[in-house]
RNA sequence: GUGGAUGUAGCUCAGUAGGUUAGAGCAUCAGAUUGUGGUUCUGAGGGUCGCCGGUUCGAGCCCGGUCUUCCACCCCA
């Protein structure tokens, strides 16, 4: 017997009857949204094998990979002289086959590879599951989240891009979160790296100008340098990341300093013809702007870059993803490309509850209550609550016949619309008292009334 | 992984130079009110002061370690 208070493991929470409503708020949404454009949903398991996971996320990624370790016997295979910090990498391998998930899309991507016979192309799926990463966990970061994603893959048309750009747009007014889509092309990067001539620093360069609106113009070059960005190239990629004016103005600024790089073009190309789909579409009340420093980590991406920041509060990204052209390569299956975004549901949530964003409506259970005034009431009272639930009135009868005051007293605190009173003499008269617990006022119905009354 | 803060009742926090039985508000429970909540009044319960160790005659307070939460960096949803 420990007498020790019991605890959850670090980043992870527990979530009570209120915050479960307001989190099945923002599901509900998201999962409706994806459903309006035609996808699906499949779900994979909480641990895949650590060779599907390692080497997908970048060397950071693997550091936050949380890893299983074997059953039985898990030395098994591990010499003794083996064992020491410097080979921490290989050693965890020898002792665990398994990880938790890190991301929906490197499990998709391996899902798509393993089905690829029995999936229709192109396959739009979603995905609603929580993901597991070892980071230290602070504001908006958790061990242990649930991310949205909705990916198409199996085919290469812009349509798609487009497609999540509406999504997002949805998602965001159905919930109420002011927000601004950033928009980028990994080809512009790329043509960026390759013009300037330091394209196997690409990762180095957009990882640095990734930081320009946190530590400004100055400590981004000093980076770059630190990297070992020539001069030049630095004095070069200046125009490039200072850039400003409309995404279109942007762009034509953008054709001539890439005129060299055949990708950059590309990429330039690209953006172009999204954000003149996008033009027409009236009533996207999200922003989408072209931002050259977004970069994201994520060395998979090969075109369109996305990430949605809230407006009204300061939090890292709530929603982010981008195009991949060869995630499927690595598990056998080429060319094909997807391309996809991921909601991060709990950050929607700390915001949303920052904002004061969800609804009233979401803290009451039950609409009516029946107060519970003995045996002979209750039994009389079951037949009329099973109408009320069965007319799509959600209904309770207070277990116990206590107190007046402890019965009304409960259904304040659960915020429930009605209680209603059937005691002796409404049994005698076949009416009913029923209490309207926001005005405070109550009326007598007749019991063949209540369910017309209590919509 | 690096650096910094934090931890006292269910919650938000007091706690004076280390000195008897550690306090308040809110919440909970009971009563005032035997069929009426959200207002009021009265009373009650609830804490090994995060945990472990050290200094001291004596530690909530000082020291070391550890864990949690939070903040910055790294990276990210």
């Amino acid at each position: 017997m420990s007498q020790n208070k019991p605890t959850i493991p670090k980043g992870t929470r527990d979530f009570s009857p209120v915050e479960m409503s307001r989190r099945n708020f923002i599901f509900d949404t998201i999962k409706s949204v994806f459903k309006a454009y035609g996808y699906q949903p499949i779900e994979t398991p909480a641990m895949e094998n650590l060779t599907t996971l390692l080497g997908k996320y970048g060397e950071e990624g693997d550091k936050l990979l949380f890893k299983v370790l074997n059953s039985g016997d898990f030395l098994k295979g591990v010499n003794p002289n083996d064992v020491n910090s410097e080979n921490l990498n290989s050693l965890s391998v020898k002792m665990c086959e398994k990880g938790l998930r890190y991301d929906l899309t490197v499990p998709f991507a391996r899902f798509v590879v393993q089905y690829q016979n029995e999936i229709t192309f192109p396959f739009k799926r979603y995905q609603i599951q929580p993901v597991w990463r070892a980071d230290r966990p602070q504001k908006g970061r958790y061990r242990e989240f649930y991310q949205c994603d909705v990916d198409v893959i199996g085919s290469d048309s812009l349509l798609n891009e487009i497609e999540l750009v509406l999504i997002i747009n949805d998602v965001f007014g159905k919930l109420g979160v002011n927000s601004t889509i950033k928009i980028n092309n990994r080809k512009i990067l790329s043509g960026m790296a390759e013009v300037v001539g330091e394209s196997e620093r690409l990762i180095d360069i957009t990882v640095a100008i990734d930081k320009i609106d946190k530590i400004g113009l100055d400590a981004v070059n000093k980076e770059l340098s630190e990297k070992g960005v020539s001069a030049k190239a630095i004095d070069m990629l200046q125009p490039i990341i200072t850039l400003s004016g409309s995404n279109t103005e942007k762009l034509q600024k953008l054709r001539n300093v890439l005129a060299a790089s055949v990708t950059g073009m590309k990429g330039i190309d690209e953006m172009q013809q999204i954000f003149d789909s996008l033009q027409p579409l009236q009533g996207l009340k999200t922003k989408v702007e072209l931002d050259l420093s977004l970069a994201r980590g994520l060395n998979y991406y090969t075109g369109a870059i996305f990430e949605v920041k809230a407006n009204d509060m300061e939090m890292g990204s709530i929603c982010g993803g981008g195009r991949y052209d060869d995630l499927t390569g690595i598990f056998g299956l080429k060319n094909v490309s997807g391309v996809g975004v991921s909601f991060g549901a709990d950050r929607i949530y700390d915001v949303m509850l920052h904002l004061g964003a969800f609804p009233e409506s979401l803290l009451s259970s039950s609409r009516v209550m029946f107060a519970n005034f003995g045996s002979r009431e209750a039994a009389f009272c079951l037949p009329i609550l099973q109408q009320l639930r069965s007319s799509g009135i959600s209904a309770e009868l207070y277990p116990d016949a206590a107190k007046m005051k402890k019965q009304f007293d409960y259904a304040n605190k659960k915020n429930i619309a009605f209680v209603v009173i059937v005691g002796e003499a409404e049994m005698q008269a076949g009416i009913a008292s029923v209490k309207d617990m926001v005005s405070g006022n109550q009326e007598t119905i007749k019991i063949e009334e209540l369910v017309e009354h209590l919509k």
